[in-house]
DNA sequence: CAGTCATATTGCGCAAAATCAAACTTCGGA
DNA sequence: TCCGAAGTTTGATTTTGCGCAATATGACTG
């Protein structure tokens, strides 16, 4: 395997505090992986082997009920951890991961990760930042589903995609990994015929254009103005 | 204050594996504190500056949209922490808390966190365990909200109600806090209307029994029934 | 003990969104 | 370049659960 540039690490938060000698024994302990789009990375209930960083891309965290229903609970974008069960003392992974679009991720076995806490100032503090944000994300998630109508819940979740992940084109925000209608009714808690009218209805508007597969929002402030009441 | 009895603290298991003399230490530290039903602990956003210990009685975590809505996130047990906001590197306290009966608990000024987190033997482990737990809770409710029906996630809620904080009665299992229709519907993303167009429903086939503020479940398997495919 | 307030019940009409059904488009591969 | 699979659109129909309104029933207060 190549040998990996430290560059890679040295910004990013979890490993900011970090001096060139720890980055390079992190990385020596690292393996790179690609996935395609759509791969699974991990699923649910499985034994938590290894903690991952997301290099590039962006993954997928989600539910499979037993009906076979999928439920998407969150978007992990490129610089993050995740699979850090251990952080909260599971010993398998708590959801289904899978690749969004194209992804590279390195991943150590979590043997490491105790080591990786205590050795690495900075470190934990970072990883329970992440924990707390994606806490957060959840809460928000659970409000929204809980008061909101269907309608809004798709117009805050193509914002909170393009604040996420968006990639600046001419016209407008383009979520820069595909995404189906199916997607974002998985996220929404939706069926994809619903989006499917509420996306068409926009794009009359002019405040969406979407292809197969990709989505561009050209006036994300009419959007907003969609989205309901803020959540406080 | 009364000195506080070292039993308090020794069988629950963020504090376990200390021995006596840390125990008194910790309890020398604790103030112990008093909420009536629907007394407010602390809000959502406010600067976090104490972490709890719930002795005995029930709180639940709540967030309040903008609009006035109350959405219920979680209810914790007799014998847990929280206001752990430090744990996830947060200074606010993530969600508002109150007391859904008489409520004891024993605080600490969260200046001691990270004494806690380093100085006691097993605290940081069993605390994230409790993070891992809430987060698992969190997201089952993600679930239900995204593919259950009403009467599946009420159904569902009464059950996990039971589970973690019923009391044996004669006829079937109390919630031993007074809940009411609208509390129900705090829980499960519905109207109090509905809720009590179930209960009602539910009453005449003998499968609850109600008063105000109480719901005894006499037949929880009919529950189960009801409550749809059992989460993967 | 009267008065008031919070809680609970129930009927009715309506609107949102699911479901059912079918056609259409785009894309990639044989 | 044609075919099939995956993704998308759209209409018709049905269901669910909400909003509104009126009423009832405890429960607490002065």
């Amino acid at each position: 395997m190549a040998k990996l540039d430290e560059s890679l690490l040295n910004r990013l938060p979890p490993f900011s505090l970090l001096d060139r000698k720890q980055i390079r024994e992190i990385l020596d302990l690292a393996t790179s992986q690609r996935f395609a789009e759509g791969a699974t990375v991990y699923h649910e209930e499985e034994e938590a082997t290894r903690f991952y960083l997301l290099l590039d891309g962006t993954v997928r965290a989600l539910h499979i009920t037993s009906e076979g229903e999928h439920v998407t609970a969150l978007h992990v974008p490129a610089g993050q951890l995740f699979g850090i069960a251990r952080a909260f003392g599971r010993s398998t992974y708590p959801a289904t991961v899978e690749a969004a679009a194209e992804v590279i991720a390195l991943w150590w076995p979590m043997d490491l990760w105790p080591q990786f806490v205590t050795r690495y100032e900075g470190f934990a503090t970072e990883t329970y930042r992440t924990v707390g944000q994606r806490l957060g994300e959840m809460q928000t998630r659970i409000v929204e589903l809980s008061v909101l109508h269907v309608e809004q819940r798709v117009a805050n979740t193509l914002l909170r995609l393009i604040d996420q992940t968006g990639r600046q084109a001419e016209g407008g925000t383009v979520i820069d990994f595909p995404i189906t209608r199916q997607d974002l009714s998985d996220m929404t808690g939706t069926t994809l015929h619903t989006v499917s009218r509420l996306l068409s209805a926009w794009e009359r508007q002019g405040i969406v254009e979407s292809r197969r597969k990709q989505i561009m929002v050209r006036q994300p402030n009419r959007l907003t103005a969609l989205s309901g009441p803020r959540p406080a």
